[in-house]
DNA sequence: AATCAAGTTCAAACCGCTTTGGACGGGTCA
DNA sequence: TGACCCGTCCAAAGCGGTTTGAACTTGATT
């Protein structure tokens, strides 16, 4: 059942039946209603396919995942975060369009899919230090809003990110508040830009209190949960173990307390932990009590967030850059405690 | 620059530059050569919007991924599998579509998706027992390929699973080889079809022993940490507690590892446990040695294997439905052994 | 020299919708 | 009464490709 078919049962043009059912005023009431009920009735949907050519909009919007064909991890974070944008895109009647690229010519993708009209703007994922590609998205003209920023980009664009910064020195401070001195940071990869506002907000709190960094306690690797017990294990094997970690997520804080609790640590009381959370819906961080102290922002909501900015940006190509910063929560869990006596100066 | 413009330069029928790109035989050579040359100098890149109206075909295959409006679960298997099946779209020219639904009108969504035409096929993913979805698509004849099974569906269907009920068939006998006895299966929800075999593959395994099955020992929960944690308390705290566990995923293998160490048990000497390990990127079962012992399945493959048998329904709509069925391994890791002294008989 | 086939190329229809630029009829106003 | 406007509706022209059917060359065949 198609536009003309319709039109045709109706005793009505296929220009009258396309307005009465996209709410054009030029159309009388009664036969809107008519039209409107015989569309019901034969449950007519008009062909994307032929919306779009006709409109010339994709009304799609694409998310690339690059896929490193050596370290092929794929973000955890991802699929919350894909969540929440689909749910902004089906309230607004948009596709999600997702593609799994070799890093090596995600280029050629964001070419690709401009150029032949596949999606009307793109979400940019995991940014690193001045990221080359917002300067190509900039040169194509393609609307695009970042997840997170990219440290080093000069021109303005669009992005969400939570204030992973702050986030991250306010955690330390508060370990610094409960008598900790030797905190250890295990962070992500420290090219990706989250992982450098992080170790910042970090080490800024540790200046403040007069406290020399100590790069024995300082690790970036990925955020698995075998990385973060390594890397937890050997900081403990330290003559001066560290009292407090600062995990970068759920998945490593994981592997921090099973190095805690492998050497008969007690989590909370011997050793403090805070982790980032992001609320992954598989990850939950206890139910009604935290179990972690965690620095804690929903990658989910901001997913719902990105995915508005984006569609704003796509309706209003004028208006400046979008830029929206979430603050995280410092949300108090049963993984921190004060010092232990012994370390006491 | 389009179709029309690149003729014109080239000084041909916008026929003939559509064949010569398109490798139909009628077109000479030279010309072809010619018009490549031209198509690639101006960088021309067909606009899918027309080629999809033209031909008829999406080109495009859709996820229909259903949240639950109250347990907001997102699959964690999800994102490897996407990987995965992304890798298959690609190669073959093809879109992936997410749509995130709503699971109460799910249903809706597959009509809309087929009658606006929107995409060639769908992957249906997880199944539950007798699962409507498949009835509604075969009513509409829309191509598709579930990732599981459903149980209790009689009409055949195009399915790509792996062998759950063997898996942890084996799984169970290799700890009675062990000399367990008392044996704790932490399944997922048992709505879900996995479950349900993984159970049924499990309780023939101990019923091929003359073992009877102890309820207290098993759980049906969803598979995150914290279920997984409290579910091995409670287990431990029997009064003949289970001396080793099979647990349905890596999270929540994680959940249980923490029950036993925190009762300051050993993992695979003092209590054993096996976890299916679905080969998460970020969820690493160790590197070159694995953690634990494991029945283990990359759902990554799965989902570019899930993706090919799609496309090859969707090219050859005459053949008969597509079944594959995946043997998962079993790797043996540190965290099982021989049940410990006091409990041999 | 007329016929035929193979090899190339093209004009035009088509995919199913949107949108432009009227057309038509009735009411209002001078 | 004619001019004008408003409310409705429609024919036709896109959107940018693919595909059908025909035309035009050229060389071989009879």
């Amino acid at each position: 059942m198609n536009l003309k078919e319709l039109a045709q049962k109706l005793g009505l043009s296929p220009t009258t039946v396309s307005r009465a059912l996209n709410g054009y005023p030029e159309v009388n009431e009664a036969t809107r209603e008519r039209v409107v009920a015989a569309a019901k009735r034969h449950n007519y949907r008009p062909n994307t396919r032929a919306i779009r050519l006709a409109t010339g909009r994709a009304m799609a919007i694409g998310h690339v995942i690059p896929i490193a064909s050596k370290h092929e991890i794929v973000n955890p974070v991802f699929a919350d975060f894909i969540a929440g944008a689909g749910e902004t895109y089906a309230r607004n009647g948009y596709d999600m369009i997702l593609s799994i690229v070799p890093d090596d010519d995600e280029e050629r993708i964001y070419h690709d899919l401009h150029a032949r009209g596949t999606v009307d703007g793109i979400i940019v994922h995991a940014p690193r230090m001045t990221d080359t590609r917002l300067q190509l998205l900039d040169a194509i003209g393609f609307p695009y809003v970042v997840h997170g920023r990219a440290t080093g980009t000069t021109t303005p664009y669009s992005w969400l990110d939570v204030n992973n910064r702050r986030a991250f020195q306010r955690a330390t401070e508060f370990l610094l508040d409960l008598g900790h001195r030797r905190i250890a940071l295990i962070n992500g990869l420290e090219f990706m830009d989250f992982a450098i506002r992080r170790r910042s907000g970090y080490l800024d709190a540790l200046a403040a209190r007069g406290i020399a960094p100590d790069p024995a306690l300082m690790s970036s690797e990925e955020m698995t949960e075998l990385r973060g017990y390594r890397a937890a294990c050997d900081m403990l094997a330290l003559d001066v173990p560290p009292t407090a970690f600062l995990a970068s997520s759920m998945i490593s804080g994981l592997g921090v307390r099973r190095a805690i609790e492998e050497r008969g640590l007690r989590l909370g009381t011997d050793i403090s932990v805070i982790i980032h959370d992001d609320e992954l819906s598989y990850l939950r961080n206890g139910e009604d009590v935290p179990i972690y102290t965690a620095t804690r922002s929903s990658v989910r909501e901001a997913g719902r967030q990105a995915a508005e900015m984006l569609l704003d940006i796509i309706a209003h190509p004028e208006t400046a850059p979008l830029q929206r910063l979430l603050e995280a929560e410092l949300i108090i869990g049963q993984s921190t405690g004060p010092v232990p006596l012994p370390h006491r100066s």
